[in-house]
DNA sequence: CCGAATATGTCAGTGATGTTGACATATTTT
DNA sequence: AAAATATGTCAACATCACTGACATATTCGG
């Protein structure tokens, strides 16, 4: 190594990180994987006039049946003035309803109506075939490294509450 | 195996995909994964009083210095509309130029400024490091299986514009 | 060489989704 | 009874997408 390559290789170690130092790969693979992971639904939910909005609503009020109004605006991180138009298209819908809380009658419980489990389930369908398919000839020791890697790219409490969402609790029994 | 328990068991797996067959572990990995990831040059953007729309801009033009127009529109699956108000911003402040394509001087070629590279650098760099932290224990195999899922996740096309990219062509002569 | 096709830019209008801030109502807590 | 909490709602605004229409410059094909 000619003192120049040491004083480059030295300078760059040292102080910024650069080009080389980037893992674009993963970056750029991140942004195409989970843009086409979404389109599949996007496209459906058009033809019902709903958005991206509704699909996250449905999703986790399906898979969380009975959370609170403040649960769901935690899990999304979004304002209530945000959650409030599109939430009250899904109720008016007949896919969602509100029940008051048992315990303190202030909250409002929001459970999937049948209709809502099934939009749910229209909309998971095709990103868990995408999945499927993806992972084919994946071992169950691939797949852990896969789910594992996700937690981990997620903030500490995104995987809190991940851990909270029981293994299969997706409304069954729920009140039309 | 009871005879009522086999009945259920064939109805499941005969007819429609049930809550058991879906995979919504890996949807919600996805989900908050993705939302995570992006959350740390969202913050970064908000100071420069810039969005997502001209993060994905500078990355893309970065890493594919001189790429027409018509390539990041392709790219970013987005129109021409759309692309227009943010690109000029970006040219206004002086992180892109674009250059007559050598051979049809109808193109205009989208390259980096120093300060483009440097913004571009800056937001990948949370990101990078974010990657890095999930992959800290990882083996080079490992590395190689998520990659291929994520890859696997995206649509052909997707996949062919990955590729089309060089290892590493992040600009670094370029004209400033 | 001229007309068609192409690459890009731009104007105008619209929709979905997010934000902040302010305030109202019902219920629970202290 | 007063304070805190959970929710709902009104209003204004920003970002980023869309469609449709049209203008300009350049290249291509006959």
């Amino acid at each position: 190594m000619t003192s120049e390559q040491a004083t480059a290789a030295f300078a760059e170690s040292e102080t910024e990180k650069t080009a080389a130092d980037i893992d674009f790969a993963i970056i750029e693979q991140l942004f195409f994987a989970y843009r086409d992971f979404t389109s599949d639904p996007d496209k459906q939910l058009a033809q019902y006039g709903f958005g991206r909005a509704h699909h996250r609503i449905v999703h986790f009020v399906n898979r969380r049946p009975g959370l609170t109004v403040a649960e769901l605006l935690e899990l999304l991180k979004i304002t209530k003035q945000s959650l409030a138009r599109v939430l009250k298209q899904l109720i008016d819908g007949g896919y969602i309803v509100q029940v008051p809380g048992p315990r303190d009658r202030r909250q409002r419980e929001l459970h999937p109506t049948e209709k809502g489990r099934k939009l749910a389930m229209d909309l998971a369908m095709p990103q868990s075939r995408r999945i499927a398919r993806a992972l084919a000839e994946t071992s169950p020791r691939d797949r852990a490294v896969i789910e594992r890697f996700l937690l981990d790219m997620m903030n500490p409490d995104s995987r809190a509450q991940i851990a909270a969402a029981p293994k299969d609790r997706v409304s069954r029994t729920g009140q039309e």
